[in-house]
DNA sequence: TTAAAACCTCAAGCTAACTTAAGGTCAATA
DNA sequence: TATTGACCTTAAGTTAGCTTGAGGTTTTAA
């Protein structure tokens, strides 16, 4: 048994382990824990020390990020599970459903863009008192408060 | 006649009128022209004047933002419309049509996104064995060479 | 047992995309 | 004409999400 199967086995696994398992930093697992996403306790040494558990926090943390949520967003959510126990598969299952709404919406956000811009950018009105691309009420005027995308630079263009 | 529908008629806008109409800051603005996203010519004063065609500009850089393009990207497009001449809708139709192709990569990658989501996050298999979220070549092992989104978090799903 | 590998902390650095501040000039209007 | 508002430049600050480096300790393995 290698070492790192043995600390597979005894369930609490090294930072180092972590990150090769879960294709992260060393210092970004570090960040996570400033940042409260993940959670560790120490050994007799001073070095930290995981529950398995952490590999599918760091799997779900990589995934939100995908979908362009926030390390403040998914921290929010990660927070909804529960802390005395390892989370179940329905802890998990509820955490999904609500990303997955927030990602339902992202992709509308983006077919809407998608129709503006071969309305828009490509459209021939160039007179700027004509086009509704110059109009910042119309244009993408129903993501006001909508879903957060990218940095929300959609609320720039409803500025002023 | 007002100052600024002046200015609109004689084609050459100040820094303010164009913040005003494209909903972007003046230093915004600023920044732009040090990237070489937008330019501009000076009065006598040293002020900065531009063409009305800026508006177009800005909106089309606000547009492209909203799809998760970064200023690099949008520079290097805008790039392409001609120097000499003012852009014309066939130009801007080339644009839009580059920036589609992309946009419909980010939507097809959301939407397997979505799937994995479903499949991944709330499914039942924590064993950290089986779970497909734990083995980072299955894992949205296709997207490794396509599509960048949102900052590219899943360059990082892939590393290591 | 000892050298290398892994780990620790803390501070500073990095990129993108801007914003803010300071100190000064130019232009519009009462 | 004078004052207010718009504009100028340059430098530094901001946020997110990390990474890098320095200097030191612990663990592992030959």
């Amino acid at each position: 048994m290698t070492v790192q199967q043995k600390k597979l086995v005894e369930a609490n696994l090294t930072v180092g382990f972590v990150a090769k398992r879960s294709g992260v930093k060393v210092s970004t697992l570090h960040f996570y824990e400033t940042k409260g996403l993940i959670r560790s306790w120490r050994n007799n040494g001073n070095q930290r020390r995981y529950k398995p558990d952490v590999l599918r926090r760091v799997a779900v943390i990589k995934a939100a990020q995908a979908m362009g949520i926030t390390l403040e967003e998914i921290k929010q959510t990660l927070a909804t599970l529960p802390e005395q126990r390892t989370p179940t598969k329905e802890d998990w299952s509820a955490l999904s459903k609500n990303w997955q709404a927030q990602l339902d919406e992202r992709i509308a956000f983006m077919q809407r863009l998608r129709e503006r811009v071969d309305g828009c950018i490509g459209c021939g009105c160039l007179s700027m008192t004509k086009c509704p691309i110059y109009n910042k009420d119309d244009y993408l005027g129903e993501e006001q408060s909508g879903a957060v995308l990218l940095n929300n630079p959609q609320k720039e263009l409803n500025n002023g």
